[in-house]
DNA sequence: GTGGTTTTCGAAAACGTTTTCGTTTACGAG
DNA sequence: CTCGTAAACGAAAACGTTTTCGAAAACCAC
């Protein structure tokens, strides 16, 4: 049973394959009768256009490629829904490769789906991405490209991010506000712009309210996977190193969660003894106990928004317009919990 | 800066486009010293062969498509992970679709899917998924069909699952094993097949083991969302319905986390007043309080056998052989955890 | 009946590959 | 020098569309 194509629609009404194509895409010079004919015998031959065929003329493939570090993972399946949501709105496919925060892989990828054709690109980046070359050239193409959450500030493209200093100056502030004097910080990679701009927002609170920027505070961990491995560690290293901080500022709502679960089983109490704000608002945040005060980042709007942009791009490409590069920064908002003590009125 | 073609690569050597695009694909009629000189001008000008030419001479589209209910979804997403990387390895693109449950979209969905000729389909059904033509359809059109976790017995085609019904049991068995004596079961949506094998399997350890199955004590939820706050629900009308029950087994780990979170609340005491069990093993599952026992469902090994599965019948295709149908069951596991009590040694 | 316009249709080229089947050239054997 | 063969290459068709341009047919006004 092969596909049915406009030559034998053609043959079976005995007239041309250029009228059939045509009157199925309503060319005004065809006439009502042939119109009718031709759409109603397509229909009930179920024919469908080869997409091949159509995209070899055309040059639109109707398809954009996704690249994201990781699957498996709350904020970016939220994102992933955003995309194909709105991508589905406007007809687009999404092709998902995950890159599995490997830069060669990533580069990889890339080269994938610009073979592909695809229409244009999203991606977000690998925490051990640092050369930008694999992206500048998808631009040099002429491909619309939208960097979202993980991206390089340098690169020349559309972004789609939140403000993660601001973020986190928020979250920093709201320890402070609730009586915290010495505040930890675990900022797990060092490399992605997220990271780094956490790290400067938690910094700036701290001065910005007289308080000790004290290095030592800060945890890194260059395992990179943000696990949950990675909080227990880290929690239990701080218990040893400093037995007066009273407030810590994670990166990571899972890390912060392995964190709890430490805390938890060492008999340290939360937020009594040690406050803690994560990132993210996961899911899993407000069923812990204690439910983990935190930053809701919003995944699936990012989504929506990213691929908004990248058709905006791509439409300005069909009509020669100029491609305007936007940076879109999404609200974040803090979701107080019990992993914080309530708000010390007056004393600030 | 548009992409490069063979054209331009014959032109720029003086040869012809058949030669190059020979010398590209080593034929052996073609000199080793034209093979080269073609091959390091295309590396030059990092020629990349266009897809959707190829495709339309070659009809293969080294793409399957991937319909799924829901993304944002610990399970679900293990499974597309699974899936892309073992489509990766093969060199297949995966086009991901969200059919949020819905029959219609599914419908629409593998109409899109078989119009991009994609060439092959996996999907796990929706819940709402009571009537089978749009797969029966993709079978007849020849195109491989693998379905996974939410299946449809009918459907003639391959599948991959676990088996819910010995699952099921196991769980029920390891809540009398622990000294339960009056179960209780919440079953979710009515009309899965996940759910009635569950339900199935649930009745069939209570009947074994001279237990009473009492209708009245297994939750039905139409609202078919598998939620939290189904979870909440269910066991807020548990605790008002009968006072006796002692175990639960439910039907998946988020509704179970969510009456784990309302016992909490209201003070009843796991695994001491109720111990519960759940379904998937989420990793939420290993860290709320009290950790959940429940049966491990193996999302990243389904995805990967669903592709590998695809893939041997794409290739079966491709040589004319008849494309023969597999079911294949995958193992899962008790996990032993907080919310039931140890095993009763000879009591039992 | 003529000229002009409108309506309706089709031929053909193009998109970039792959592959079949010739054709040309070179070469060695007789 | 001729013939047969092998090596190296190319012309052309095909995949299924879309779109440009021209042609035929039909109609109208005079």
């Amino acid at each position: 049973m092969k596909p049915v194509t406009l030559k034998e629609i053609a043959e079976q009404l005995n007239i041309s394959v250029t009228t059939v194509s045509k009157a199925l895409k309503d060319y005004p010079d065809i006439s009502k009768k042939t119109k009718a004919l031709v759409k109603e015998l397509a229909l009930t031959l179920n024919y469908r256009p080869n997409a091949f065929a159509v995209n070899l003329r055309t040059k639109e493939s109707k398809t954009v490629g996704l690249i994201i570090p990781e699957i498996v993972h709350h904020f970016f399946s939220s994102v992933i829904k955003g995309i194909i949501a709105q991508a589905e709105k406007k007809g687009y496919l999404v092709i998902i490769l995950q890159s599995n925060e490997s830069y060669e892989m990533e580069k990889k990828q890339i080269q994938l789906l610009l073979s592909q054709r695809v229409d244009g690109i999203l991606i977000s980046l690998a925490n051990g991405t640092a050369d930008y070359n694999h992206l500048t050239d998808v631009i040099a193409q002429d491909k619309p490209l939208v960097m979202f959450d993980k991206i390089a500030k340098i690169v020349k493209c559309s972004k789609v991010i939140i403000d993660d200093r601001k973020a986190a100056y928020a979250a920093t502030q709201h320890l402070i506000d609730t009586g915290c004097k010495r505040i930890a910080h675990f900022r797990g990679a060092l490399l992605p712009q997220n990271s780094i701009d956490r790290f400067l927002g938690y910094k700036k609170a701290l001065l910005d309210n007289n308080m000790l920027y004290d290095p030592s505070l800060v945890y890194i961990c260059e395992c990179g996977d943000n696990s949950f491995e990675e909080g227990k560690m880290n929690a239990r290293q701080l218990l040893k190193d400093h037995n007066d901080v009273d407030g810590i500022f994670i990166n990571t709502d899972l890390v912060a969660i392995g964190a709890i679960t430490e805390f938890n089983e060492q008999g340290v109490k939360i937020p009594e003894d040690i406050s803690i704000v994560g990132f993210s608002n996961w899911f899993m945040s407000s069923v812990i106990s204690p439910t983990l005060t935190t930053i809701d980042q919003p995944g699936y709007q990012m989504g929506k928004a990213a691929f908004k942009q990248l058709y905006k791009e791509m439409q300005q490409l069909k009509n020669k317009e100029p491609i305007v590069y936007e940076s879109i920064v999404l609200k974040t908002e803090l979701v107080k919990r019990q992993s914080t003590k309530e708000i010390l009125l007056g004393e600030v």
